[in-house]
DNA sequence: CTCGTGCTATTTTTT
DNA sequence: ATAGCACGAG
């Protein structure tokens, strides 16, 4: 009680009044030393590790949180005050880093828990942030309420000051699915046609937009007439308007309105200027347009006083571009807070020396970055170089993985530590059903996701409507499910009513059943949806929210409708539906439920069971596995044809900077494949190995040549042994693709037949040159086949190594559809047919 | 209103 | 190939 701070619950999420609250320069040590965590209560690991970290204060030496970390760690843990970049590798420590930084903040006593702002991008890390951060200091996370996603921390400013910014504190927040219905209905009412303007592509604009922090007033006027026939601007504007009736947020309005709620009001955002002494933000190379602007609002200080800012990341490991994240940001950041110390975290602690040494070279080849190399001590002789290698198609490829990996399993090596990464969802068939017949355990991590199924949807849908009443999309949802013989006519007839007279839904139709507006049959179904719904409501407060879950779905008849229904997965639906009331439990009302899982999507998942990993690239960032499997490394797929398209070189950069995550996921061992055939949306497609094989250094790398036990491309996997009688084709790298391919590499701009012979499998992956860079002909090779006026001709007689004679029958830059005499038609690359 | 057929699109994903 | 969706018939 001496110092003031003693009546402050460590665990308080609001520690306030603060002695030197209320705006003005804030002298930079806040508590006295050893204040917090005197504060704290009787919890021995906290009390612990705070007397250990004063101890060690007072005797000069390190206290033992810092003792692990190498110098650069140390920095960036210990440069607590101004603006700081921790720009980290891959597997440098970089969550180390970020949550021993908030308990070095915490233990020298510069900041309440309360006063710290940690923003992530996802829930997972996150969770993990805060498990970390409480293994340090000891259950203290409890009292960082605002350790969190860039959405959730929204939510929480937004629920406090949702009038500023004209919500109601009690506003819903819209999922993708509501916005694509609610959008489609907008675009409906305007007499556009839906077909031609899908609502979907309306709501991603809308998205896109928000991203980039633009209300319908500022959007560009071209981005304004490219939909619908110009309305863009107005469908946004309506969209928006319309979410204010319905009280509701879409997800990029839980960053917008905070920007705008901060702008328009100085005193609040004075407020949270006050509050947050430490500001630490996770991939910062991820962050958007919309976060930076929040994250500048909220870490202006007045002039002298320092911007306790600390933003870690890496330009290396950027791959969200496509969906706004902002590279530039993290270029820039130095610019933006001036002053700014950048630390480079290089050491890395994952990888195996060749492992790291062919995702150094391979990210070598991007421009436009900030410039880091890894490295590491160790060295050992016995490690395997990264494997490239070849398969007939991709059948052979997910035998081949699924052998490598019983192989690894023979020799001791838990399912657990490897991973399948690819490029694309599609390839994760091909492995799932080669280990069904194995009986190789896996699992897929990032498929669809529990809480956007259908029938968990639709509960949802229930439980929010009887929490909100207000919530019409909600109500349309669930209004005709069960069927209860209300149609598309009565929906709508309900729609118009409840908006001429501004009520919501629900309410409209307990007016509407007392009168006569409806026909017997619906106002019957309209009035028991009504009575049902007055009945639920009722009970929300006196029932068990786990209890009152179950009476709606039995008594709507949403379980009977998939207890009567025969289809295969109605069992797992009901299954489903039952996790779902399972996993209420833990909260503590259907509310509170609700409120979580509007922002947490995502289910956690078995870890007990032993099983390999398959998983999208994208998914797999910030994880690692001893050993990973990166199938599927051809052009088209790997870089992805739509990449280079639409994004030219940044596209094809991002890609390889997808490939570098790939890589540096792998501790010990990494296997990369490509295969020359690949069934791409239901037909054959012949395929060149990815470019980027060619960019991995040949000291680091080694080219398996396919085992004679995995059937060999040259043993003819598909289509016996044409291979072995056609003699030009002695193997994979003598196709005429895989010369082109060649050619390509040393000249984009070469005849794409360039005859050119002796290449030997040695050259895979890297030319005789050895590993110097090359330019990046992505453009070239991208362009050039669409520009060039192509070799053949309609009606030419042509040969295709897997599906024989055939005549062209049309042609379409490099692509040819060819009438194969035994095959039909397909449509192949020009560089795998010959003339006949 | 419901069911069946035909047409189209088909990278990556979080919140 | 294939799944999801929209439209038209019953």
């Amino acid at each position: 009680m001496s110092n003031g701070f003693d009546d402050i619950p460590f665990f308080d999420e609001e520690p306030a009044p603060r002695p030197q609250r209320g705006g003005g320069p804030q002298p930079a040590p806040l508590a006295p030393a050893g204040g917090a965590f005197e504060a704290a209560p009787p919890s021995p690991k906290s009390a612990g590790i705070a007397a250990r970290a004063m101890a060690a204060r007072d005797q000069h030496r390190v206290p033992d949180y810092l003792s692990g970390l190498n110098p650069e760690q140390r920095e960036a843990v210990e440069t607590l005050d101004g603006p700081v970049l921790v720009l980290a590798g891959a597997g440098t420590g970089k969550t180390r880093v970020l949550t021993t930084r908030i308990a070095h903040i915490l233990a020298s006593g510069r900041a309440f828990p309360s006063q710290i702002l940690a923003v992530t991008f996802t829930n997972k890390a996150a969770r993990e942030m805060k498990e970390r951060v409480g293994v340090l200091v000891g259950g203290a996370v409890e009292g960082m309420p605002w350790m969190g996603t860039f959405h959730s921390i929204g939510v929480k400013l937004l629920r406090r000051h949702a009038e500023l910014v004209g919500l109601k504190s009690s506003f819903t927040i819209l999922d993708t699915d509501d916005v694509v219905r609610l959008i489609k209905q907008l675009i409906q009412a305007d007499g556009i046609d839906d077909k031609r303007w899908p609502a979907k592509q309306f709501a991603q604009m809308i998205d896109g937009w928000k991203n980039k922090g633009l209300g319908p007033a500022e959007i560009p006027e071209g981005d304004a007439r490219s939909f619908a026939n110009g309305k863009g601007r107005e469908l946004y504007a309506a969209y928006q308007a319309r979410l204010m009736t319905l009280n509701a947020c879409d997800f990029g309005d839980l960053l917008l309105h905070p920007i705008r709620m901060f702008r328009t009001n100085p005193d609040v955002l004075r407020e949270y200027h006050d509050k947050f002494r430490y500001i630490l933000v996770d991939e910062y190379q991820d962050t958007n347009t919309a976060q930076y602007m929040w994250l500048r609002l909220l870490a202006q200080r007045p002039k002298g006083v320092p911007q306790n800012v600390c933003c870690v990341g890496d330009d290396d490991q950027s791959i969200y571009g496509w969906r706004g994240a902002e590279v530039d940001n993290i270029l820039r950041f130095e610019k933006d807070f001036p002053g700014a110390k950048v630390i480079k975290l290089e050491r890395n602690y994952r990888s195996t020396e060749h492992i790291l040494g062919a995702a150094a070279h391979l990210i070598a080849h991007n421009e436009g970055r900030l410039g880091k190399t890894l490295f590491t001590d160790r060295t050992d002789p016995n490690d395997d170089k990264v494997q490239v290698h070849a398969a007939w198609d991709s059948e052979e490829e997910a035998r081949a993985v699924g052998e490598e990996i019983e192989q690894l399993q023979r020799n001791q090596h838990p399912l657990n530590n490897m991973a399948i990464l690819v490029r694309a969802s599609f390839q994760m068939r091909e492995f799932e059903d080669r280990f069904v017949t194995l009986g190789l355990n896996y699992r897929v991590i990032g498929g669809p996701r529990f809480y956007e199924r259908l029938e968990i949807r639709d509960a949802l849908a229930y439980f929010r409507l009887v929490c909100q009443p207000a919530d019409d999309l909600a109500f349309e949802r669930i209004v005709n499910t069960p069927k209860r013989g209300l149609g598309d006519t009565t929906v709508r007839a309900l729609h118009d009513y409840a908006r001429k007279r501004d009520i919501p839904m629900l309410a409209a139709t307990a007016d509407i059943v007392e009168t006569d507006e409806m026909k017997p049959k619906p106002r019957k179904s309209l009035f028991d949806v009504v009575t049902m719904f007055q009945r639920w409501q009722g009970l929300l407060e006196t029932t068990p929210h786990t209890e009152l879950a179950e009476t709606i779905l039995e008594e709507s008849g949403y379980t009977d409708m998939w207890k009567n229904d025969k289809s295969a997965e109605a069992p797992g639906r009901l299954e489903n539906l039952k996790e779902l009331i399972r996993s209420m439990e833990q909260f503590e009302s259907m509310r509170g439920f609700l409120e979580h899982i509007a922002l947490v999507m995502d289910v956690e998942q078995n870890a007990e069971l032993d099983a390999v990993s398959i998983m999208t690239l994208h998914s797999a960032k910030g994880l690692e596995f001893e050993t990973v499997f990166l199938p599927g490394w051809e052009e088209g797929l790997f870089p992805h044809q739509r990449a280079l398209d639409e994004g030219g070189r940044s596209g094809l950069e991002e890609e390889r900077r997808l490939a570098y995550v790939g890589l540096t996921r792998a501790k010990r061992r990494c296997h990369i494949w490509f295969v020359s055939n690949r069934r791409i949306h239901g037909l054959w497609q012949s395929t060149l190995p990815s470019r980027f094989l060619d960019e991995l250094p040949v000291t680091h790398v080694e080219v398996s040549e396919a085992d004679q036990s995995y059937g060999g491309y040259n043993r003819g996997g598909y289509g016996q042994s044409r291979f072995d009688k056609q003699e030009p084709f002695a193997n994979t790298y003598s196709t005429p693709g895989w010369k082109r391919a060649q050619a390509n590499k040393t000249d984009a701009t070469r005849d794409n037949w360039g005859n050119r012979s002796g290449v030997s499998i040695d050259r895979i992956g890297y030319g005789e040159s050895g590993p110097k860079a090359r330019t990046i002909d992505g453009e070239l090779i991208a362009k050039s086949k669409i520009d060039e006026p192509s070799k053949f001709t309609v009606g030419d007689r042509v040969f295709h190594i897997k599906f024989g004679n055939g005549n062209i029958a049309g042609i379409e830059g490099n692509k040819l559809t060819i009438d194969f005499d035994r095959a039909g038609q397909k449509r192949v690359l020009d560089g795998f047919v010959e003339r006949v």
